[in-house]
DNA sequence: ATCTCATATTAGACATAATCTAATCCAGTT
DNA sequence: AACTGGATTAGATTATGTCTAATATGAGAT
């Protein structure tokens, strides 16, 4: 059961357990994609039609914030979320805007020196091209 | 001069030297930076004011098509372009958006069995913190 | 030098994604 | 029960990007 896990991570982030924000998380950890905002917002309504668009967003935003999930841009269209669990990579779909998970490895850091001052807290990798769906039986073009 | 050095890259791709797609191209060549679509059109528009919002987009559309200019999602903020010229990784920064360059190293690669039938055609790396500017003299938090 | 036409440009309407606002609600505390 | 501050809401607003249909133009052909 995913309740008690997402009351403690709501609990260890000083996030109010609400209804609305506890269904965007149980979302994000139940659905293997990764969906879009918009997506989300209605999925959580289809099965209790009690949040709105800026809520939906507003609790985004804070899980983001918390750590909790992850945004991902893509080229061109709409943020993609994914509850941050397993590590992973992702694979970014020229064609769909697809985006789907790739075994994690370890990424070398850049040197301090080429860091300078900025101080680094993440260091994700992203490949792209054609997702398994798109990918045509023998390559053209 | 980038000037014979860009007709060479438009003669190569097809793309037909208008005024405002070379205007587009100098400028992404010439600036540091990486621009989001709003300012590449009006740095362009400051120098000869002839181009209209959707030709910057069509050309900057065009350029990307053509391998000549990247473009870079950054969570939450407009798109940001660059124009390929040396390789390397990108650092996007939490608190202002600005993508600095970092020097380029190779990327591990995964195994062609994590990738099944994808087709990988581009491996990037993307670094994310505070960039010089935003980093506290003592890091905090 | 001129012609021709596929391609490029344009202004502005339209579409989509995300944020803001101000009123209201609600959970926990006193 | 009243208070308080965070959370929610609908809808307006902003930001970003795309489309349309009329017009203009670069560059190869003549």
């Amino acid at each position: 059961m995913d309740a008690e896990v997402i009351k403690r991570f709501f609990d260890d982030s000083r996030l109010r357990c609400t209804p609305q924000r506890y269904a965007v998380m149980a979302f994000l950890m139940e659905c293997n994609g990764h969906p879009t905002a918009a997506e989300i917002f209605k999925a959580v309504n289809r099965v209790d039609p009690r949040s709105s668009r800026a809520t939906t967003y507003n609790n985004l935003r804070d899980l983001v914030l918390a750590g909790l999930v992850r945004e991902v841009a893509v080229e061109g269209r709409a943020a993609r979320f994914d509850a941050k669990g397993v590590r992973h990579h992702h694979f970014v779909c020229d064609r769909c805007g697809n985006v789907e998970d790739l075994a994690w490895y370890d990424v070398p850091r850049p040197a301090s020196r080429t860091l300078g001052k900025r101080i680094l807290r993440e260091c994700e990798l992203i490949f792209r091209g054609l997702c398994t769906k798109c990918a045509p039986r023998r390559a053209s073009r």
